[in-house]
DNA sequence: CATGTGTGTAAGCAATTGCTTACCGTAAGT
DNA sequence: ACTTACGGTAAGCAATTGCTTACACACATG
């Protein structure tokens, strides 16, 4: 669990570009199609397609069929993972500014 | 704060790439010099020094000269701004999930 | 002041990314 | 069956990315 592991890359790479952010934070409010969630958007809808791909690899959203639609909604499971991720780091990065902190005192002024 | 905004943008964007995201995990627990991050990566000094300044810009990570070295440091601040968009999408995710489940449950099995 | 150590930056390159248009399949309605 | 609505996928393209090597600059030490 050293260099390469971190499973949540993909998490980070999928919500890193702002359109696909811009999708996801759109179904953490309400599940919707594809169509929908184009028309609302810049881009095309293949586009958003693509997107909600690289949502669905990651995790972060599911898929129901809803006659002729697509339902896409977020799953929230991925976001806990990243969560603890970040909870994590949190935590050291305070543990090492505190320390920093204190090395400095003791150096005195 | 529709669809441009998302100030987080460059955390997630600063954050996706795995080499870069090791630098920063190894700085929330290790205050380090460029050349002693280098040296524990597959990748070359100035792969380093250029995923710093990402990081940097980011708002990340600070840095304080020491003599003709460079140390930089994780800054729990923007980690602390990323916790609360977490928890904000955190809490909408649910809220729609459990919507979903109860709109089921009324039109039955 | 000369040498070495530590780092940022420029240039260049292969790979990836995000987008578009065009096309194809599948489910519903008539 | 025909047609329409909906959405995934292929192909192609400009822009970005992550890396390398080569160079330039600041600080420290003799």
């Amino acid at each position: 669990m050293t260099y390469g592991d971190s499973s949540n890359s993909d998490i980070f790479a999928a919500l890193a570009d702002p359109t696909r952010r811009a999708v996801f934070e759109r179904l953490t409010r309400q599940p919707s199609s594809v169509g929908a969630l184009a028309s609302d958007m810049p881009v095309s809808r293949p586009a958003v397609s693509q997107h909600l791909k690289v949502l669905s690899d990651a995790g972060l959203v599911t898929m129901r069929p809803k006659g002729t639609k697509r339902i896409y909604s977020a799953d929230p499971t991925k976001l806990a993972e990243l969560r603890r991720w970040l909870d994590a780091m949190w935590g050291d990065a305070l543990a090492a500014f505190a320390e920093a902190a204190e090395r400095e005192s003791k150096h005195d002024t």
